[in-house]
This record gives C-alpha cells, structure tokens and sequence, in this order.
DNA sequence: AACATGTGTGCGCAAGTATTGACAAACAGA
DNA sequence: TCTGTTTGTCAATACTTGCGCACACATGTT
C-alpha cells in the first residue's frame, strides 16, 4: 500500500496533457503557469495548475516563486523510477534500450497534435 | 485527439497491478493467465484477464495460443515510447539517462509490496 | 483600491476497476 | 458421445477515481 513514487510518476504521466506540459517545460528552461495555459486552447489555468501540482507532487517539475510568478522546470532526476523499472521489465534487452536512449535525439512527434496548442 | 501509441502505453503503465504483472512475465519466459492470477491474492481471474487485454491492446505483451491455455510473454520494442518521451523531454540529461539504463541492473523494490503476492 | 497571477474547493461528468454470473473452447474419462 | 472439469473471456453492475469548470480566496503589483 506503500503509495511508492512510481505510483506518482507513471500516473502523472498518464495524461496526455501532462506530457504535453512537461516536454512544452522541457523546451525551455523555465516557464511559469501562465505562460504553459497559454499554449493550450483547451484548457483554463485551474486546469493547468491543478495539472502542474501533480506534476509537482510527483518530483517531476520544480516550482520556483519569484513575486506574484511561479516558475516551473522539468527535474532531472525522477526519470530514474521510470527507466528502473523499464530495465527490470526488459533485462533481455538492456542493450537496445541504451541505445535507443543514445539513438533518439528528437522525437516530439509522439506526443506532438495531442492538444491543440496555440501559435503563442 | 489521435489515441497514439503512447496514450495506451502510459495508460497501461499507470496502474501499478499491470506494471506488477508486466514484471511478473518478465522475470519469467512466458506465463499463462492462470499463472499469474495464481500470484496475486487480491485479484479474480476476471481482473487479470482484463489487465491482460489491456496490456496487450498496449502492445506491451504476446499472447501464444496453446490449446485451452494463453501464455504472455513481454514485447520488446513498446519501450521505445517511453524511451522516446523521456529522450525528448530530458534531453538536456541524455547521458545521464543512458548511464542509468546501463547501470540500473536489478530494482524490482520500486513496485515490490504494490500488490500481494502468493508464495506460489 | 484595483488589477493580475495562481491556487484551493465543490460540483457534475466521464472513465476505469473489481466483482458476479454466464458463456465459449479445449481436454479427460467413462 | 456425453458429461464434467479446467481455462479464459465476455456482459452487466456497483464502486472508485480523475478531469475540467465556475467560483472564491490568497498573494503580489501598480
């Protein structure tokens, strides 16, 4: 029952909109709330900061408050729970996995056309 | 609103019951349904068979007919969603993600306890 | 005070999960 | 062949969770 922060991560990044969010954060170096609802028609800011909390309660951003701002940053070290259990899952292929890692550099459009995005 | 490959690969992985399952095959060449509902307490036959179609409708598991029985096994190229996500969104810290790949041999602690296990 | 930025709360709606009961398919035994 | 059992899934139901919205509130700027 132990909530086990891959519970966090892997939920938060069930929803398409998180990705979204986190790779539009990932692009740049800091982006505040405000800016992130922006990008996205769909969405109102209760959404998108109810989105960046979990995101935030999952270690995967990092908020910094300047002022009446807040900006948010991809961190660097929660990919960890993911890639340990991607390596315990396909130990036969580590090889492969690493160099897939290596191998892709850009690759947006996987998540890219999942929410429409305005020209900002 | 394409449902994109990863859309159903994350969704999948989002339920730590299936990410237990998905461990479970691996660690084995292939099970059968009934096997790994045999590991899990908590769970009906009918929970893990759904688990499974899910699974495999992610492309994350291979079903092998064999008379009455079905025998999963893992697939390996669906991690190359994830891979590609993480690529793009931690590109900045590719090399670290690499090396994780590489170093992290075992880790099953990181979904160890999510869910009750029989001593089979 | 007036305004802008962001978040917390409550509600309605949709999606997902586990259970029960029933069904199809395949094998074993008489 | 005809039961009876095992394996696994399908259908329907009830329960839980999660998302997005509207409103109000807290904080910071001018």
């Amino acid at each position: 029952m132990a909530p086990s922060d891959s519970d966090a991560i892997f939920s938060a990044l069930a929803d398409p909109t998180r990705r979204a969010i986190l790779s539009l954060i990932g692009e740049h170096e800091e982006l505040t709330a405000g800016e992130i609802a922006a990008h996205f028609d769909s969405l109102g800011r209760t959404a998108v900061s109810s989105h960046l909390r979990i995101l935030r309660l999952a270690g995967l951003v990092a908020e910094r408050r300047d002022g009446r701002f807040r900006h948010y940053s991809v961190t660097s070290t929660p990919a960890d729970a993911v890639v340990a259990f991607l390596t315990s899952v396909y130990q036969n292929s580590l090889e492969q996995l690493a160099s897939a890692v290596q191998g892709a550099a850009t690759s947006e459009d996987i998540f890219a056309g999942r929410v429409e995005e305005r020209s900002a």
